[in-house]
DNA sequence: TACTTTTGTGAAATCGATTTCTTAATAACG
DNA sequence: CGTTATTAAGAAATCGATTTCACAAAAGTA
């Protein structure tokens, strides 16, 4: 038996609205009536009821995430952005764990279409541009990270996949390398997609020729890069290098080259992507490139809901963030961790 | 400009009241009734006001999960295990990153008060057994994890804290360890305390006496456990072990130990506690006890729910899970990761 | 003083789905 | 065939907070 509205209304001797009044600060109170309104909540330990606030205001406060996978720091730092963001301007966050499974992400999907959540932060490859692009023309808010969608009210934030996988390569042909190795992610993904092409552009840069046997795929995860590297091995080409678009998949390289007696950085140098937590406790410490995760998630989580509130499609939607690479034992630099 | 269920109920030619029979499944409507609703629902793509429903049914089908930190693969495991138990119930987390500030989580638990969620598992140190108890006692459901609530209506999991830490006593002192450090976690947490009753316990039944400088408190955290070490370095006091309460203070001994140049397990064996994901990612790799995390997720979001919907005070409240030690590098088992 | 503007408050409508209460139409049964 | 169960479906009340509308009281202005 909750205490309503009414129930503080009866003690108070005012009507429920000027209770709501009080409660939503509205300035046409005396404030005398304010007192006695405030003494009846305290007394009966009066809550309002969420659900009620919700159907009347038709918003919940909540913000839905969904993300390939909780239990990676590089989810888990950009959600920690967007839950501080979140939480500073009273909006609460609920984190989907696709764990990597498309279905998944479509069934949480539908927690935004059932309105449980005012606006959706999608950091998945499963869920398709179109679908995107059609949820957010009905009126549905929306923002991504890790690609650019091309529609005025979706707010994107992404890094440079180009780019900084093209100064990975610069950085492994700085030092002697030619016969470098791609692991790539996933086909849904952009990132896969664009870190290929940084790798090409990087060698060509170097006037290197590509070599596609040099190209395997690891599926974003570690038994996908340790698999990845068997191939290599068992196919008998000769290479001095691995470039890994993430950090998982460099995991099991290191895991394929210890089976095989092989030496890191010594015979093989080996770069990751994303800074993992775990990357700089290896031995050697993993080489890898570096986002702003926590900072992606604080922005992201501001412009969707500057846009849910005042819908001025802000000057800036899309954002490009800088990725920086971090040399480690890896790829020549200091081994141990410091 | 949402489609609702009168929209529905006019187009199919039936009442709202038809239409919500057909919704939810009431066996009290004609076949052909039936068809003409879920005819008009497919073609105005309507889908339920979750806010009205919530608000009629007073529940939102939602749990609240409060952690001290989500960037742990310890509570990642735990989340996940909830996750998908409440998924499959039908249910909903919001999971509240308390990221180790006790005002956090303190304000993450209003938002139960504020009953946007059904119900809650907490598993964090903050909140006191008293809190707990009186909360559970004004109507709300709430299940813990980690300690034991004294509490007919608290379902609550945890691990033997003494059994597993009196049997990484029994393995280092099989080692021929006598002189072991205890590191601590902070003082709030049962963990703490009981994993260190389990030391002692162990200590006496090795007939080994207690010396009080080799117990120093590392906060659970990896900064923590390295200044640990380095005051008992400092204190220049003799030991052969660490056993360290949890994974994340092990990786300040590794790097304290790395900055001394002494080397693991050959001068100091070291054992930790929660098999985090980094554990076996160390050189040498780190010996750690186990605990079945996503089981132990599973099992409390079943029992939180079950009591929940029957209110039947289910058999079994409270449930002790066994750990596991895994004797790794750290403590003589194999040094690299296989 | 008479009139306009600003304050202050209550009654009632609203948000949208569900459920109780009715009543009507069949079906079942003696 | 008449009477009782059962099935089917609508009207209206309900969940609890907010807000519009209406009106009165107080304050300000000519």
């Amino acid at each position: 038996m909750d205490i309503k509205i009414v129930d503080v209304a009866n003690k108070a001797g005012v009507s429920p609205a000027t209770v709501s009044r009080v409660l939503n600060g509205n300035a046409y109170v005396k404030s005398k009536t304010r007192e006695k309104v405030n003494q009846a909540i305290a007394d009966l330990g009066y809550h309002r009821n969420a659900f009620a606030q919700n159907l009347r205001s038709q918003k919940s406060m909540t913000l839905g995430i969904i993300v390939p996978d909780i239990n990676s720091s590089y989810f888990a730092e950009i959600i920690k952005g967007i839950e501080n963001m979140a939480y500073s301007r009273k909006y609460r966050a609920i984190i989907c764990d696709a764990e990597n499974q498309p279905e998944k992400e479509l069934e949480y999907l539908s927690l935004l279409l059932s309105r449980t959540v005012d606006g959706m932060i999608i950091a998945t490859p499963a869920i398709s541009d179109e679908e995107i692009v059609r949820l957010s023309d009905k009126g549905y808010a929306i923002a991504v990270i890790g690609k650019n969608i091309d529609h005025p009210k979706v707010p994107c934030i992404f890094t440079d996949n180009v780019k900084f996988s093209r100064e990975v390569i610069d950085h492994l042909v700085g030092l002697g390398h030619r016969d470098i190795v791609f692991l790539s992610g996933y086909a849904e993904a952009v990132d896969s997609f664009e870190r290929l092409e940084g790798y090409l552009k990087g060698l060509k840069e170097h006037h290197i020729p590509f070599r596609p046997e040099l190209v395997e795929n690891g599926n974003f995860n570690e038994a996908g890069g340790y698999e990845a590297m068997m191939r290599l091995f068992d196919k008998k080409i000769s290479f001095t290098a691995v470039y890994a678009a993430n950090d998982e998949m460099a995991l099991g390289v290191y895991k394929a080259c210890a089976e095989r007696g092989i030496r890191i950085p010594e015979q093989i140098a080996v770069v990751g992507v994303d800074n993992n937590r775990i990357s700089k406790y290896l031995t050697p410490t993993l080489s890898t490139v570096n986002q702003p995760k926590y900072a992606m998630g604080a922005v992201i989580a501001e412009k969707l809901i500057d846009q849910m509130n005042d819908n001025e499609f802000s000057e800036k939607r899309v954002f490009s963030v800088d990725s920086e690479l971090i040399v480690r034992g890896s790829s020549g630099g200091p081994k141990a961790s410091s």
